[in-house]
DNA sequence: TTATACCTGACTAAAATAGTAAGAATAGGG
DNA sequence: CCCTATTCTTACTATTTTAGTCAGGTATAA
């Protein structure tokens, strides 16, 4: 049930990126930051931009800002488009064992917590967080 | 974020187990009635039992039943058995990266959520279950 | 003493993860 | 117009995890 390196990769550039909202800030320098491996981290900011969550900027002094504000985008969002889904269900709403599905119902009410917590929290809300709080 | 097959696989049989609190069952039984691999069912009886969920019979007509009674076991103890933890986050407490930290708060976060939530469901909770409710 | 079941550990194939690498497209500055 | 910094895209690779299988040992009821 662990969230996968590439996600933390994503929420740690997010929150970031929320922390110098009104600046366009390069791969590189991002990569640098938050000591992340700049190519992988490409992928990544690729995925979040047609996902609809960051804009970017080609060519020399380019790089990447938040499309909405801190305020208007959360963690949920953030999470389930990198993981695919907030869902730690492996068979979708069509499962249908024989009996397999008292689980089913388990995994809802997870997926129904997780969900509820991390729609509740906005990058606005991490921008602050530098160590343990 | 997906829980394992093998967590599946043990959540059900738990289930089942339940289900007929008083009875031994042989995996051999348990595998055909939820249809799971028998031989990889063994191997997750056998970590089950070892944490303390399970009480195995050996020899004929063996098998194993519940150490204590479904209303007594939590999902959260099973799921957190089989997983290992119920943390999604990869690094321990320990984690000190310069700043990587914001992400720890949010996984905290999701921790306490799938933890509160799954301490609340016990294993009597879900023996009615028979699809999807 | 034999059959049945649990117990244990080693092994394997397939999938997912965590990257790398290489090049094309775009845009700003000289 | 050309050079360079940057994003964009796709393909590849090594490592780890997952989902099992298999072979053999151990306890026990009949």
């Amino acid at each position: 049930m662990r969230v996968s390196q590439r996600t933390e990769y994503g929420v740690r550039a997010m929150i970031a990126l929320a922390r110098d909202f009104d600046e366009v800030i390069s791969i590189k320098e991002l990569a640098e930051r938050e000591s992340m491996p700049e190519t992988f981290l490409e992928q990544i900011m690729s995925d979040l931009r047609k996902a609809g969550l960051l804009k970017s900027v080609r060519g020399p002094n380019g790089g990447f800002r938040l499309k909405d504000a801190p305020s208007e985008i959360t963690i949920g969002r953030v999470i389930a488009t990198l993981e695919g889904s907030l869902s730690p269900a492996r068979c979708g709403s069509d499962c249908s064992k024989q009996d397999g599905c008292s689980t089913r119902s388990v995994l809802d009410r997870i997926e129904r917590a997780i969900t509820e917590t991390l729609d509740g929290i906005y990058l606005k809300d991490l921008v602050g967080d530098l160590a343990h709080e």
